[in-house]
DNA sequence: GCAAAAGTGTTTCGTTTACACCCATGC
DNA sequence: GCATGGGTGTAAACGAAACACTTTTGC
């Protein structure tokens, strides 16, 4: 990326990309964002992202921001869209194309290793640059849509977890309350769960998690993180609690139903 | 737009839309393309489209270059994303962002003003430019998931159309077929539907559609197009029977369905 | 008059919802 | 032992799916 001279018949927009990553504390939903040290929206909050390269596509040049940011080193992103209103940086013309990742629990409160990055539940927003309201708007709404889909949630999750806990992680993406009972005999039945059985070695929350199927081949991301600092006053006890029947999410039979159009998950 | 040299200091990607209009003939669902009179995919077929201008937003673009390039003035985009793979134009890094429209049923068949635009149903492709069969591809998928929320089916079909008029358009975007008696149940009970009453002046399919609300307001293109010369042999006669009741959509009680999250379509 | 498509209601089935008690854990 | 959260089954209500006959039109 050495400094030179580019020149164009045409003016050409600058093109950026922009990352919204999700994170989920076992309580609240929240964003990873960056605080701006320079004017224009300096001291506001911004999504890690910056200028592409041209030897990259979108996908490589947000996760490669993200990494560079924000340490966080993520493998799955899902395209929001392109952000092209003419006036959205005030600087000059600049085309953002944002994308939405999912951070596993265990990443979450870890992440601040860059300077200035820092988590915030999505009840806490603080103001944000740009048009970075709007993505995140529409990077949520995605997010919803998708998680009707795609198991999605898992993502979010560290590769074991109880019902209660998927079931709260669905309640903070959708908003909604749902029946105990009925969300335990609902996910169950989608058949994409499988019970991990508790051996005395791993039942206080060991990891060795690689014996079977895992999501990471979706959503890989498999440097544990160690400490456990919370920026946000959020109680994290319920989760860390030693008992509840832990599942993982079985891959491989996700993918069979997919492939027969017989998955489905409504909420 | 005058020509000239522009000069930055990193190298940036050109930026083109593309738009990817949908069109129904009553069986068929179609897709408008242009043929390529230049290298490279000389004689292949591609989406209309072009360089995004510095003051306009790539909707704004977009719906320019439809117009320039197939004379068809819509008013309604979707976005299906940014595509922005290093090679997908052999000359250049050129990232493109995508839209489907959808033209309303008189102007399938014309459309063709532009010397080289033509209507292909979906079942008959003809080999594309660029990467435009994955824009395609993902254009699809957006329609098909976009159609379980939106009343979108209203902006193919003109504004006063029969069920089962609705009914085929719907199997030809799914792909699935639907019981007469239960679709016919089904789109009634959303409410968003309103009987047109026939009178004795506009039974034989006059165009007095302007007394009530029409889908108008959101897919609007009032300008009806009256050649009707098919380029692909598709009959057409099942439309242009004289009887059937008719309907028209009612976006004012969608709106307000919508508004208070009770309006639901599945199928 | 014959073929093709439109209009209409009821019954069956499956899915979703509502709901209560007992058990394990941490304090 | 008390408070908090986890685990489990059944019955009622609702929505979706299956299904046949009559009428209009064009030929």
């Amino acid at each position: 990326m050495q400094k030179g001279h580019y020149t164009y018949d045409y003016p050409r927009p600058a093109v950026t990309t922009d990352c919204v990553v999700f994170g989920f504390d076992g309580r609240d939903l929240k964003i990873l964002l960056i605080e701006r040290g320079l004017e224009p929206y300096k001291g506001a909050w911004a999504f890690p992202g910056g200028f592409l390269n041209m030897d990259e596509t979108a996908e490589q040049g947000a996760l490669r921001e993200l990494k560079e940011e924000t340490g966080l080193d993520l493998n799955y992103l899902k395209q929001v869209g392109a952000f092209s209103d003419v006036d959205r940086d005030p600087r000059s013309r600049v085309i953002t194309i944002a994308f939405y990742a999912l951070a596993k629990k265990s990443k979450v409160s870890g992440g601040d290793d860059a300077a200035k990055a820092q988590w915030f539940s999505l009840n806490d927003v603080p103001r944000l640059a740009f048009d970075h309201d709007l993505i995140l708007r529409k990077a949520m709404q995605k997010l919803r849509e998708d998680l009707h889909f795609e198991p999605i949630g898992f993502g979010l999750l560290d590769n074991e977890f109880t019902i209660p806990e998927l079931q709260r992680l669905y309640e903070a993406i959708l908003g909604i309350q749902f029946d105990r009972r009925n969300f335990h005999k609902k996910m169950l039945q989608t058949g994409i769960l499988e019970e991990v059985e508790e051996s005395p070695t791993n039942f206080y929350g060991s990891h060795n998690e690689m014996r079977s199927m895992s999501i990471d081949a979706l959503f890989s991301d498999s440097i544990p993180n160690p400490h456990a600092s919370y920026s946000n006053a959020s109680d994290d006890s319920r989760s860390t609690r030693r008992w509840g029947t832990k599942f993982r999410f079985n891959k491989r039979r996700y993918d069979e139903l997919k492939e027969d159009g017989n998955f489905k998950l409504e909420f």
